[in-house]
RNA sequence: GGCCCGUUCGUCUAGGGGUUAGGACAGGAGAUUUUCAUUCUUCAAACACGGGUUCGAUUCCCGUACGGGCUACCA
């Protein structure tokens, strides 16, 4: 049990828009209790039903009988011909069984398999698979301490549930046929959930699957959320923090190992629900693309209103540049919403919000043949003069000042550039000009000129 | 090692017995943008290999190679 765990996945659902009928943190339903700590009795009941029927038996084996075990043999596995060694209930006297229960000395229930039976079930994605039980061990269904492994949790919760559909990882699809026999067992098997393992992720270098520690090795997130390991202190970035919104990662990750069958790429999580069918699910794994991540955070910028985009990067701004006003935020916002990846590259354009101090160097010796023919007062005062709203206006306004004092425009307009971004890029000048006010342009434009 | 699953451009993938094997990301070139970004046009780039089956296989079958998963009182 990991602390905070629980939070964290409730978190997450929220954060990406996925809320759950019911479950914990979002409400009781008709299936309630919804935590394994909370059904542990229902579970031994369904283990001492396949104890009754045959079909699981007890195993008193401590660590070192198990490592002794292991070592009788280079592949040992505990199962049909090697469970005759063990210290179980199916090599002890009955008395000795219910002595040892008595004494309340540490025991598991293990499932008891057939020794050669083929074991077949349906993938949804798969097809048909067939795997024998010479090839699976007796796993444990009941641990000592009285909670269930997975196995066994998962097919009485998903019965008890009526749950309809298991759709998990491929990591998955080897104990699947012990989880089919589970419901043979326990007689559930005509209410089985159909089965569908979907691909694996992998690492985008390498080999195997990705792993949250691939993630800030390669510089990606692999958490939804920002996530501290309560036991190491260990930070996992996540993609929320690195600032990518929610509904481009759910299309991305929907597109790792599915498609929709057309050439459309993006899709609203309702019309992902809409496209989505388990045919076009791929079924080798996918390498995670951090490029392609990227492309469809911008794409999700792009089309994001630029009221929205300002109120989610409001905060950020805020702490870093101090407090803006809402309506300048929402067109400051506009003239760069297309150079945003992520929402926390707003960081990149302080000048929107502070006064330009340090000029690229480089940008700077390409503007210096400006200093003799450029006149910063007479390009105050026309400033001055300017309707500040009217970008149309100012741009050829700007041109004919230019041409008047006999400046190339190229080179005005450069000067113009680095005075207010500070380098040789960014939005259009006038727009920056209608932006920023005249009086900011000019004072940038001072500034800039005294330092060349 | 054993078992299970898989294999189309560098990456994510579409397709499916006869196609110029399509799209997207990334990359190249160009146009627009006085800059950068955007946008647009364009180029390059793939059916792992070997056997079958077939008039014809990238597509079906079998092998090989390679990749992935599992092999815990973890999920």
């Amino acid at each position: 049990l990991v602390p905070g765990a629980e939070q964290y996945v409730i978190d997450t659902l929220k954060w990406v828009g996925i809320e759950p009928n019911e479950g914990a943190g979002f409400g009781d339903g008709n299936f309630t209790p919804y935590r394994q700590s909370d059904r542990k009795d229902s579970y031994r009941q369904y283990a001492e039903q396949l104890l009754k029927a045959g079909f699981a038996y007890y195993a008193f084996d401590t660590e070192a009988d198990l490592e002794q075990l292991k070592a009788s043999h280079p592949n040992f596995k505990y199962d049909a011909t090697t469970r005759v060694n063990g210290k179980n209930s199916l090599t002890l006297s009955e008395n000795e069984v219910t002595l040892r229960l008595e004494n309340n000395e540490d025991y598991v229930i293990r499932i008891k398999l057939p020794a050669n039976e083929d074991v077949k079930f349906y993938d949804e994605i798969r097809g048909h698979v067939t795997v024998n039980t010479s090839q699976m061990d007796d796993k444990v269904l009941l641990k000592s301490d009285g909670m269930p492994t997975y196995h066994l949790a998962n097919v009485c919760d998903d019965y008890v549930m009526q749950i309809s559909h298991v759709i998990r990882g491929e990591e998955w699809l080897p104990s699947a046929p012990l989880h089919v026999l589970l419901y043979r067992y326990l007689g559930w098997e005509s209410s089985m959930p159909k089965f569908a393992h979907l691909p694996i992720v992998l690492k985008p270098d390498g080999n195997g699957k990705l792993s949250k520690r691939d993630g800030d090795r390669l510089g990606f997130p692999v958490f939804p959320l920002e996530w501290t390991d309560p036991k190491t202190g260990e930070i996992s970035s996540g993609y929320k923090q690195k600032g990518y919104l929610p509904e481009a990662v759910i299309n991305m990750l929907a597109f790792l190992g599915w498609n929709p069958g057309t050439e459309q790429e993006i899709f609203s999580k309702e019309a992902l629900i809409e496209a989505f069918s388990i045919e076009h699910i791929h079924k080798a794994g996918a390498k995670f693309d951090f490029e392609k991540a990227k492309w469809f955070n911008a794409e999700y910028i792009k089309k994001l209103p630029n009221e929205e985009l300002a109120f989610l990067v409001k905060e950020n701004v805020s702490a870093k540049f101090g407090k803006q006003d809402e309506t300048y935020l929402t067109r400051a916002v506009s003239l760069i919403k297309e150079r945003l990846v992520f929402l926390n590259d707003i960081e990149l354009f302080g000048y929107l919000f502070q006064a330009t101090e340090k000029y690229d160097s480089t940008s700077l010796s390409k503007i210096s043949n400006i200093k003799e023919s450029f006149n910063v007062d007479a390009f105050e005062s026309f400033l001055q003069g300017q309707n500040s709203a009217d970008i149309i206006a100012i741009e050829t306004s700007l041109k004919e000042f230019a041409a008047n004092n006999s400046i190339k425009v190229g080179d005005m307009m450069k000067f113009i550039r680095v005075s207010l971004v500070g380098e040789l890029s960014g939005p259009a000048i006038p727009d920056l000009i209608v932006l920023l006010g005249i009086n900011e342009t000019n004072k940038r434009i001072r500034n800039c000129f005294n330092q060349l």
